[in-house]
DNA sequence: CTAAAGGTTAACGTTGCGTCAAGGTCAAGA
DNA sequence: TCTTGACCTTGACGCAACGTTAACCTTTAG
């Protein structure tokens, strides 16, 4: 009572070409192999098939399957770690339906794909991995959480402040003012604030109490900023973007001690 | 005024290894090529750059990417194809997480990983593509809404009344009734009755007064029974799964026009 | 006897790079 | 000047899970 490949593959509902690629990975054997190399899988076999095809539609890898059937006993805590797993996939997916929702409605709204400048709420999927590198990895995400907790008039606050902000830059670094001068240190302070108003960056961690390293944080964005030739173009070419690093430079200077 | 490839990398926040990609494949191509051979990159390809990394974190792929660059206009287009693209994964997910936990906690509590059988609430997972390919893309879909939308409550009514249907076909096939007795057509016609109680099957269909292939469903489910041996195994061996078949046949035969 | 149906192994294609491997180039110190 | 060491180059394999030819036997039905 054995079945041919076409067979069981009819029977359990999947294609003979995964049969023999199960094989050869030895995630299943054919319970026995005619003389002419024909496979042939009997009931045992069509059980086995048919677990590993259940925890496949659940979205187990195959090694993780060949495991679980191996060790009967690892099942739940497979099936544990598997559904985190997925439960976090649900959360990337969630949070990228959200950014390719705003930016669809930026495009249709302005035009250009790549509107949404530095100032412009703060861009926190453009630095995400800037970020988690130099600022650890949950940083980023406890920035993520806040800008998405609030609500559209908070948010639509926020921008304001930080166009309000953005602009004052400009104008400072058009009037020709030296980064060490009265007006550009307080147009840092005023930077530094709102970047203290940012759960998870270091500056909100030092406006708690906490001493990270505030003064690297806010030198290397100044930096950063200059690198970005998304910010030198908004903010009066490079001569703009490297007086407000300078700034930023000087201000942390004098009024942080030198990190941790 | 031009950057090295890891230069460009670090400033974008990519690795070096991404651009030689990206010109392999015609995505970003250098600036300029010194006389050694080395990529070197300009203000125009750090913003295309930046605006791949930005697409690329959407969730798009290479090729698409390189279609929203190139025709500017068909951005919105794409955008909105990938957003729905986007939901549906989201949806697959969802169920894929709600089975994955069903089944951990079938484990947890019964122990054995396949407890779930034929007739234990209709098990859709098993014969999804099955029932896709013969009658139909949304015949699934539909009857899988319908059962995820179902309480709790009304799922274990539900399994009731397939378990019973179940135990009754298994004392018919063992009293060794025949398949056009009466028994076993009051059966068929129980059992009909329960198809049609599923939304998206050609049985829910027919009841609704369109007439889609109901002989034809009925019948093929017979043979898909039969063809089962987790079926048989349950229904009495093969014998008892012939039995269902058989009767279910001579009922369609009886109250059904020769399909569409 | 022949053709159709079904079986076999072998090997490339898919997605987006990470990761060696082997070897030029360039700026700087001994 | 020679030697590091850092950075550059072009291959080419690896990954996940099979789909898809390709080229070639075996079994089965007519």
């Amino acid at each position: 009572m054995d079945w041919s490949v076409q067979q069981i593959a009819k029977l359990a509902g999947t294609t003979s070409r995964t049969l023999r690629h199960y094989d050869e990975i030895g995630l299943l054997k054919p319970s026995r192999t005619g003389d002419n190399g024909y496979r042939y899988y009997g009931h045992a076999a069509l059980v086995r098939l048919q677990r590993i095809l259940l925890l496949r539609e659940l979205g187990l890898g195959l090694p993780a399957i060949a495991e679980v059937l191996d060790h009967e006993s690892d099942a739940e805590k497979a099936l544990g770690r598997h559904l985190e797993w997925l439960r976090q996939e649900q959360d990337r997916l969630a949070r990228q339906i959200d950014s390719v929702r705003r930016t669809l409605e930026a495009v249709k709204g302005g035009g250009e794909i790549m509107a949404e400048k530095m100032f412009d709420g703060f861009d926190h999927t453009r630095y995400q991995e800037e970020v988690e590198d130099r600022w650890g990895k949950d940083a980023y995400a406890k920035g993520d959480a806040w800008w998405r907790g609030m609500g559209a008039e908070e948010k639509d606050a926020w921008k304001q402040r930080s166009r309000q902000l953005g602009s004052d830059w400009i104008a400072a670094a058009q009037s020709g003012a030296a980064a060490d001068s009265d007006e550009a240190q307080q147009l840092a302070r005023r930077q530094v604030e709102w970047l203290r108003a940012i759960p998870g960056t270091p500056a909100a961690a030092h406006a708690a109490g906490s001493n990270g390293d505030i003064r690297g944080y806010v030198t290397g964005l100044g930096e950063m900023y200059v690198a970005d030739p998304r910010f030198s173009a908004n903010y009066g070419g490079e001569s703009g973007a490297a007086f407000v690093r300078d700034a930023l430079r000087i201000y942390a200077e004098r009024h942080f001690q030198s990190g941790r």
